[in-house]
RNA sequence: GCCGGGGUGGCUGAGAGGCGUAGGCGGCGGGCUGCAGACCCGCAUCACAGGGGUUCGAAUCCCCUCCCCGGCUCCA
């Protein structure tokens, strides 16, 4: 039943123990807000979503943040991103930022993705930031050279243990930004001096300027989630450097070590086989994925790939991924029939209660997959099962109320853990004027069936179907779901 | 150059020493049905890049070879 958690620091599964008994502390890196949010933040958080989700299961309380870059995140020019947009669009950054940061919003709403507990925002807390710098000045692991501050590196011997990147490689290889006053390549902004008529500066010690990129999420997640935290996460591009970096500043800082204890990152995905880039241009937004598809089977589609693996986006997956849904929303809407039509008080019967026996087995290997580093993947093939287990038994004449409500309440359970619909989806779109509608009409459909009026039965089908009501022919009744709305 | 991750049946994609030939899609056959769909059951020369090795036993561990993808630079 204890949770086991790949840490990406130790490179091994762990069992995972809370800092606190029954609560967890989780800090994931947000999206920096100055373009549409695409699918690779969708799987990433998703892919945390399901976890926190998991861990609620379980019963802990869980206390989620995650940030929102708004400043001091660099392009490779060493450009601000939200700056450099704002300007080439001639708007104030901040408006920029409120644009693109509600439309993110939006986006992960529909998808179903529960928002945070809290959304801090860099420019919020540029005075914690300030502070901390001071700090680490004070303990000389900083140091200012005209009006940019630094993190001396060399001060901290353990830099380089999560990504495992070896100082004299980085020298070796990588172009990095050799700012003139930096006593070393490999040290890293703290604090960046801004110009005159920078449109985004704050005022501190050293001048005016903005803070580096990696000293908001430390800053940031100490102030919601203490000095040290449970699980810290992000995709793994954010390995090297921003996550070493914000070991360093934190270890730094506080003196306490670990300052993360257990590092989880998302695998990246990829587009046809190719890395999604800009410079490539097949980068694609989510608002373009949920203009095709529905959000649950975009849910399915990533939450089928274990997080740590890479995910392939290709069209041809989320068709496959819609029809999946399809096939779970068709049981759930058969489960709805069966329990108005078919419940019956009688003792069950032994094929029953194999059925439930199956269903409470399927039910716990789907949790020990969740148990076993959130193996969503494998999870869900369970929930397959659990859906062909769920449609047997509605399929028998009649069933024990007891038992329906038993598989109702494990089938349910399983999708809301996934943060798929435990609805059919009919009830989204329709209305009780709707249903009393089909209704009436399935009735005269079923005098014509009695009367051996084919023709008639099939016509009104056929046009019903026009419409996007799908009608099903059960032994004794007739049920129907929206596929898709008109 | 330095670090990772992979190569599994027609496709997709889990599994990481025996404990389910994962699951889904597609194909074929059957059941149910007026038909259709949905659903259920069964089948597919029962697959794990190639070559060695360890083991009572390997898709899973070790070694070698080939191929693919990613990170090291802004990136979720």
């Amino acid at each position: 039943m204890a949770i086991k958690v790949y840490s990406s620091l130790s490179r091994v599964k762990e069992v995972f123990e809370p800092i606190h008994d029954g609560w967890v502390g989780i800090y994931v890196c947000g999206p920096t807000v100055y373009d549409w949010t695409h699918l690779g933040h969708a799987r990433t958080y998703i892919a945390f979503d399901a976890i926190v989700r998991w861990l609620e299961y379980r019963g802990y309380r869980v206390f989620y943040v995650q940030n929102i870059t708004d400043v001091g995140h660099l392009t490779e020019a060493g450009e601000d991103k939200v700056v450099g947009r704002a300007i080439r669009e001639k708007v104030e950054p901040m408006a920029l930022v409120e644009f693109y940061m509600r439309e993110y919003f939006r986006d992960m709403d529909v998808l179903g993705v529960r928002r945070p507990d809290v959304s801090p925002r860099a420019t919020g807390h540029i005075i914690d930031m300030i502070e901390v710098i001071k700090r680490l000045i004070e303990k000389g692991y900083a140091y200012e050279v005209d009006g940019n501050v630094f993190f001396d590196v060399s001060r901290f011997p353990d830099y380089g243990k999560l990504s495992r990147v070896k100082l004299e490689d980085m020298i070796a290889g990588a172009r990095i930004d050799v700012h003139p006053g930096k006593r070393d390549p490999r040290d890293f902004a703290l604090w960046k001096k801004a110009g005159e008529d920078y449109p985004l500066k704050w005022v501190s010690p050293w001048g005016y300027g903005f803070p580096g990129w990696h000293i908001e999420c430390t800053v940031m997640a100490m102030r919601y989630l203490g000095e040290q935290i449970d699980i810290h996460g992000g995709a793994l591009d954010l390995i090297f450097p921003h996550h070493e970096n914000e070991i360093a500043q934190a270890e730094a800082f506080t003196g306490r070590k670990p300052f993360v204890k257990y590092w989880m990152h998302t695998g990246l995905l990829t587009v046809n086989g190719e890395k999604m880039a800009k410079s490539l241009g097949n980068y694609v937004r989510i608002r373009d994925v949920l203009d095709k598809f529905s959000p649950a089977a975009v849910r399915l589609f990533i939450l089928s790939t274990h997080y740590r693996s890479q995910l392939d986006y290709r069209e041809e997956k989320l068709v496959e991924a819609e029809a999946n849904v399809k096939r779970l929303m068709n049981s759930l809407t058969r489960l709805e029939e069966a329990k108005v039509e078919r419940a019956s008080d009688k003792p069950a019967s032994s094929e029953e209660r194999r059925i439930l026996e199956e269903l409470y087995r399927l039910s716990s290997v789907f949790d020990e997959s969740m148990d076993d580093d959130f193996n969503t993947a494998e999870a869900v093939s369970f929930l397959f099962e659990i859906c062909r287990a769920v449609n047997k038994l509605v399929d028998l004449p009649s069933i024990n109320r007891a038992i329906l409500s038993e598989a109702e309440t494990i089938f349910k359970g399983k999708l809301r853990v996934l943060g798929l619909p435990d609805t059919p989806s009919r009830r989204e779109v329709s209305s009780k004027l709707v249903e009393a509608l089909i209704d009436i009409i399935i009735d005269v459909r079923n005098e014509a069936r009695k009367r051996k009026d084919y023709a008639t039965a099939d016509e009104i089908r056929r046009r019903l179907a026009s419409i996007g009501v799908k009608l099903e022919d059960l032994p004794g009744k007739t049920i129907w779901r929206i596929e898709e709305a008109i």
